[in-house]
RNA sequence: GCCGAGGUAGCUAAGCCCGGAUUACGGCGCCGGCCUUGAGAGCCGGUGGUGCCCUGCACCGCGGGAGUUCGAAUCUCCCCCUCGGCGCCA
């Protein structure tokens, strides 16, 4: 969330930056007039709450008739303490559902633009294969070498869900194991959070309340599962208060992500969209000052993993219309699938400046002696592991229906070179 | 799930039984001042959040919430978390 004290001084630029981004401004204005009226109230309840505190310091030095004429007044003072005491928290409730959905104020780096038509490109990278036969795509891919059983996975868990199977089981955990131990050398600390979180963590990293009916829910226990590993990950330092030389803070972690997908049944083909699905996290927590720095530096570390497995892509800064609700700046990683001949996006690096860490109370010292302030945040896709799989399968399939394993990850595969 | 002990400021830790003057005792760390050639020691002051008519004033703040009361860190109830023991279990 943004600052409350800078939505009050700056409302028109924030105005601009909704239209911008294509939300609608009456959230804006809703937070300006619950606002006021909840200042307004504060203000009458701390005049009442003095008078109270005043005169209940009073009261054992006093004599009987006044003592009961005085008890009697604050008694009604107490009763219109609570009246304002509750109609604040009424107002509190109300200014929060306003500014929990207004979204980060993008960097000016930014592109102005509508939607993703108006992506820039930031550069491309590697050779798209020409093939001298028609290629085929994931879904034929793996069901022709029985390494993806999409029926069974349908089976036990409903539509959407697909099973790896064989090399296809075993070449998903050698890509994990190679995504986590890449980063690691890159510096980053490992880490296996749980994949269930609770409320607090889906509102700290920004899911809810906006998006909050494309993750599951476990109703008896408030419990979520988690839409990316960024939501647990970014949370373990939640309402802590870091020293200076702490940062930056890296972390990668692998685990499944779950999504509803609300609404989107129909573009389910094949594993690009799915309900769960598993993805190696890049996660930082660094110093105000080198936020836009680090995310270079992220978004290098996550284009290493393609570049690596010599997957043709290309890098794309989103513009204002297409980030998402708690994105300053986000670079989408695209790789290209021949088979299907498409752009799929496996990556999403972004910056979150203190949007994230106001919500979960993430903060540092900068100096020993110096209030704490809040940290940036900075979340990437190291990578998304079904897209990445659509990728080799697709690049790396052969006239004769095999499909080549990528170089470096034959060691994760006890030097296997050909998925047959 | 059961029993017990806890949760107080950046850390540490009194107060709680027995409600009202301890500014929420004190210490550590850190900052400023005095002193010193400099540092240390010593002494003094400061060290959470919010609101406003922002060199100041007020309010809030003792895990969270509700209640009792003129008045709650303190009494009552509910909940959460941590630690220890028991139980159950892959």
């Amino acid at each position: 969330m943004l600052n409350i004290d800078h939505i009050r001084e700056n409302s028109e630029s924030i105005r601009a930056m909704l239209h911008n981004r294509n939300y609608p401004e009456d959230a804006l204005d809703s937070f300006m007039r619950v606002d006021l009226a909840w200042r307004t109230l504060v203000e009458e309840g701390n005049q009442l709450r003095r008078q109270r505190n005043q005169v209940a310091e009073q009261i054992p030095k006093l004599k009987d008739e006044e003592k009961k004429e005085r008890i009697k007044e604050m008694k009604a003072v107490a009763n219109r303490i609570s009246e304002i005491d509750a109609k604040l928290a009424e107002l509190e409730l109300e200014r929060n559902e306003f500014v929990l959905v207004i979204p980060n104020v993008p960097h000016e780096s930014v592109p102005i633009g509508a939607g993703s038509g108006d992506n820039l490109l930031v550069r491309q990278m590697g050779e798209i294969c020409q093939f001298d036969f028609k290629p085929k795509d994931h879904i034929q891919i793996g069901e022709d070498l029985d390494i993806i059983d999409f029926k069974r996975g349908a089976k036990v868990a409903g539509s959407g869900f697909y099973v790896l199977k064989g090399d296809g089981a075993r070449l998903e955990r050698a890509l994990i194991s190679f995504m986590l131990d890449l980063h690691r050398h890159q510096g980053y600390t490992e880490v296996f959070p749980p994949i269930v979180v609770n409320r607090a963590a889906v509102i700290g990293t920004g899911q809810y309340p906006k998006m909050k009916d494309d993750m599951y829910w476990c109703e008896r226990d408030d419990l979520w599962l988690n839409p990316t590993a960024e939501v647990p990950v970014t949370n373990l330092l939640q309402d802590e208060i870091l020293e200076r030389d702490q940062l930056p803070i890296s972390y990668t972690a692998y685990l499944p992500s779950f999504r509803r997908e609300a609404g989107r049944s129909a573009e389910m083909k094949g594993i690009i969209r799915v309900h769960e699905f598993n993805k190696v996290e890049l996660v930082k927590f660094v110093h105000p000052d080198n936020s836009y720095a680090e995310l270079e530096h992220l978004l290098v570390d996550a284009e290493d993993v393609i570049r690596c497995l010599g997957l043709p892509y290309r890098i794309l800064l989103l513009c204002t219309g297409d980030m998402g609700f708690a994105s300053s700046k986000t670079y989408d990683i695209e790789v290209f699938a021949p088979g299907s001949d498409q752009w799929l996006e496996c990556s999403s690096c972004s910056c979150f400046t203190d949007f994230q860490a106001r919500r979960a109370r993430i903060k540092f010292r900068p100096e020993p002696h110096l209030k704490s302030e809040f940290v940036h945040t900075l979340n990437g896709s190291g990578v998304a592991l079904p897209r990445t799989m659509v990728a080799i399968l697709e690049n790396y399939q052969n006239p004769d229906g095999t499909v080549t394993i990528p170089d470096i990850i034959q060691p994760y595969m006890q030097g296997q070179e050909l998925i047959d």
